[in-house]
DNA sequence: AATGAATGAGAATTCATTCAT
DNA sequence: AATGAATGAATTCTCATTCAT
């Protein structure tokens, strides 16, 4: 960010314009969203938004970065002691409540994470914070099952972070009747995927 | 398409635009990929490949149907009679066999379905080979655990395509020696999913 | 027009690109007028341009809207009352001088009514305006020589409004040594017309 | 013209392009007519419409020429001994009645003759043509009136031509019913004007 | 001679970004 | 600090013309 916002308008400037790309980005893609947009949906002016944002790329990295913290902040409540008791049932469902929250609030997060790919920039943080979580998992998965090598923890994890996170995606995605049953389904499917990787020879 | 390429050079020109096309949506995602781009690595004149797709929606289009016919065959050659009678383990192993193929030889398809979901024309052909695909899903469904209801087979086609194709998706784009360990729990995961399913009671 | 100028500055960039527009339009044609050139000889940015006109075609239509709106202001000055006792003479004279004027000061309207046929919503506009301006001339006439039908008044008028136009365009076009004297032979011509005209039993 | 076509097989394929050049003309206006849609209509291919014109102004140039050609045909038919002698009635019906055969099966003429005034060569043609009329008018009026000036003859020339070709013009748009009524109405208000011209001092 | 695929300069339009007010 | 008008590089697409077959 070019300039940190410190008067109370200046942060209401801010979140005004985080808002508006998140939605527009949630409709039309992030290509697709223009920087005017942006800020005329956020009732600013074009020049304000680039008082706070050097270019329209810093907008979708501050979008990554405030997902990312809150996500951290959600991963810092559970100590990894408990995690690693908890039987497989219960680990989901600590890891997937807080995501469904998240993405019930954040509808942007797929459409950026689909751009993100190409973009060499949004990439890197995308990127990073995915690395992270996945080894944060595959770490998790060491502890309890210390009998499995560390590329198989790395598998498993990366298997976990996809399936939730797009499963929780396409619970957004589908027709309202279907949404809470796409949920529940995921928590069942990474629930029997752990307990069967559990239950593999080493 | 404007013209049907007739002789044979042409045909070559066109398979050359939308390899081309492939390659740079694959690198660079769709809206990011310009036609003249096409164009230059396709060896081609802009002119060239205005006379074949009018515009460069038709690319996407094209390479979305080609997509859509060659998944049809592979359906097509899997009777449903075969289907209902298998082991979970077999049935997956059937559905993501060929899917593994393609997504092996057709790298752009995730970045063309990321961006599919904006495009009005695009998001039609997309959307209409994702619904057919889960209803063929929720058909074969039905019909081999026809105690639960059909708003319940929806919900398990829906999970299994999405976490099929993500999963492939995924495959593509870690590291070498990630790739085949993903499939293969991409397969375990849908199998114990599925005799989860078979499991429960009506 | 997409966005209304307000500030006196940008009602000079929009005079100053109408002007440009007008001036590149009568001495190449409409469609041979490239939007770059006409913001290049407005001494703004193409971008500028866009700003204030949606397309090429808005410029067009704000020429000739612009001219309807001046016309309509010059027969509004002119009561029915009058003009229907004037003699032909007269008559011709109070319908005629407006236009010299005008003419005077426009030279692009020969060549946008030119190429206004073929163009959808240019047509419309130009096509309007030529309606409304004959159906007024038929009206009047209708007034002043009640003993003739409404489709003889048509056509009357049609002549009037045709020779009247072209004479007054070919004013702009010939030697200067024979400006005037086509300006005075248009009235004597429409003159001893109107006067045929006046003399023919019903 | 590139080639001049010895055989019948090619004087056919240049007749074809040239009625195809005057229809899409006449449809859509000069500049909007493109070489391709010309040779598409004329049954040719584009190769072959270049072996015949150089370039697309060609077109337009035979186009005017032949309208040249075949106006001078007609006006060598009228010796100038008869005109002079004429009454004016007559000497308008004269004039008038080949243009107006001419006009009813070309009906491009208008919008060639719109165009003409910007394209360079096409101007050329068409304005020698036009000067070549007014004066050969100019001409006959100077016998038929020796009390006028020079000068004076050529303001009744261009004021005859310009309301001929143009009334002509219009009822080649108006609605059927009014075709004939503007063509009398053309032939009455030509009379009345060179009656008018009769009776005045020198 | 005929064909029509191929070419690429050029036109309309968008949008990220700057900068005068 | 805020504003929003101004900028112009970049993009999509057209069409006159060429040239290999």
């Amino acid at each position: 960010m070019r300039r940190v916002p410190q008067q109370e308008r200046s942060q209401q400037r801010v979140a005004a314009i985080l808002k508006a790309a998140e939605q527009l980005i949630a409709e039309v893609g992030y290509d697709r969203t223009t920087t005017n947009a942006i800020a005329a949906r956020a009732g600013t002016a074009i020049g304000s938004l680039y008082q706070f944002f050097p270019n329209k790329e810093a907008i979708g990295q501050a979008l990554v970065s405030r997902y990312m913290r809150q996500q951290e902040e959600l991963f810092a409540k559970m100590s990894a002691a408990v995690l690693v008791e908890l039987a497989a049932e219960e680990l989901v469902a600590q890891l997937l409540e807080p995501m469904v929250e998240y993405y019930n609030s954040h509808l942007d997060l797929t459409a950026i994470f689909a751009t993100a790919h190409r973009s060499p920039d949004l990439m890197q943080d995308v990127a990073r914070f995915n690395q992270e979580l996945v080894e944060r998992l595959a770490g998790l998965f060491q502890l309890r099952y210390p009998r499995f090598s560390p590329a198989d923890c790395l598998t498993y994890a990366l298997v976990v972070r996809e399936v939730g996170g797009n499963l929780l995606g396409l619970s957004q995605v589908v027709a309202s009747n279907q949404q809470v049953r796409i949920v529940v389904e995921a928590k069942r499917l990474l629930t029997v995927y752990l307990r069967d990787v559990e239950s593999r020879p080493p």
